[in-house]
DNA sequence: CAAGGAGCGTGTACCCAAGT
DNA sequence: ACTTGGGTACACGCTCCTTG
């Protein structure tokens, strides 16, 4: 059998050190030394080292340079599953003992979140840890809802901030809060002005059908949960533009007059910003849980623990 | 198409800390 | 004292991209 263990089992264990593992996870995840290195807290050339070794244990390159990137060899992908599921196994033992230490502890957590979550929760997560765990990294990634699994089953991301949503077995999950749409317009918006309408009052479905919208659509469709709602009444709405990103969409009305829909808490922070004035749209929105969602296996662990402890006070709204 | 800059990986030198 | 592994700093070579 000529699969991963059988590899490591004709190797020198004397030489196998749990952290050159480790490296040869990470190189599997970022297939780049620096980004390796920040992932398991080494340098670009202690992880080059690193590889040194392991390429005399295994009597294989692993990793060859192609361009700008590290690709692993057939003999480093028969690796990897082997490799990450040990990994694994040992972290989820030691997770139901380990100890955390904010103050003291090195290390990075990559978020998956979009720049609505982003916006909500960096600025007091950064201060928080700044203050409580200066010796910790975080990253923000920005994917489509759909990659949310496969990101946390790849260990690419430790934590995703993201709405509500069928996941597999094995995705644990925490409700951060419950969010609803708002309308946002420019605050001298001539027809909105004209119509005599206040900021918070409901929008009528008239006026709401009128104004030209702009829309958060990560793919480019051009039809969202609004419409579906409009669609009941035998109404629609004209889409003037699409955005992939919240924040483009309040730029748009900030700038080109359109009207745009976005969740409450994301409209209130950038509202006074851009001098917009929020508005309930025409018929109450179905309400949306915000939800963080983990890998099970990191349950135990102290610090992903501290980590979703942590956002889970960032990104604590009235319900 | 060639030149130059940027980015990246590798290797070496030297130092330090911890373990043997 | 020696070994090992990690750090920084630096040089070098390779590849990609931009620019003229």
């Amino acid at each position: 059998m000529n699969d991963g263990i059988s590899v490591i089992g004709a190797m020198n264990w004397a030489a196998v050190d749990l952290n050159l593992l480790r490296v040869f996870d990470a190189m599997m995840l970022e297939l780049n030394t620096t980004r390796a290195g920040d992932r398991v807290g080494l340098s670009q050339p202690a992880v080059s080292s690193a590889l040194g070794r392991l390429r005399h244990i295994t009597g294989d390159v692993l990793f060859v340079r192609e361009g700008n990137r590290m690709v692993p060899t057939a003999r480093a992908e028969q690796l990897a599953e082997p490799i990450r599921a040990a990994l694994r196994g040992i972290e989820e033992a030691l997770g139901r003992i380990a100890s955390f230490e904010p103050a003291t502890a090195r290390r990075a957590f990559r978020i998956l979140g979009s720049d609505y979550f982003s916006t909500l929760l960096m600025p007091g997560l950064a201060r928080a840890v700044r203050e409580s765990a200066p010796g910790i990294t975080i990253q923000m990634l920005d994917y489509p809802s759909s990659a949310v699994a496969r990101l946390l089953s790849d260990g690419a991301v430790d934590v995703a901030v993201d709405s509500k949503s069928e996941m597999p077995d094995w995705v644990a999950s925490h409700r951060l809060f419950r969010s609803r749409m708002v309308s946002i317009v420019r605050r001298d918006h001539p027809v909105v002005a004209h119509s005599g309408l206040r900021p918070g009052e409901r929008i009528p479905e008239d006026l709401f059908c009128m104004l030209p919208h702009v829309l958060m659509s990560m793919d480019g469709s051009l039809t969202g949960t609004v419409d579906h709602a409009l669609k009941q009444q035998g109404l629609s709405r004209a889409i003037a533009v699409t955005v992939p990103h919240f924040h483009a969409v309040a730029l748009a009305v900030a700038e080109a007059g359109l009207i745009g829909n976005l969740p409450i808490h994301f409209a209130e922070r950038v509202a006074p910003l851009l001098d917009l004035d929020i508005y309930e749209l025409p018929f109450p929105p179905p309400p949306v849980d915000v939800m963080l969602y983990w890998h099970s296996r990191h349950g135990p662990d102290a610090a992903h623990a501290w980590l979703r402890d942590m956002i889970g006070q960032t990104l604590c709204f009235p319900l």
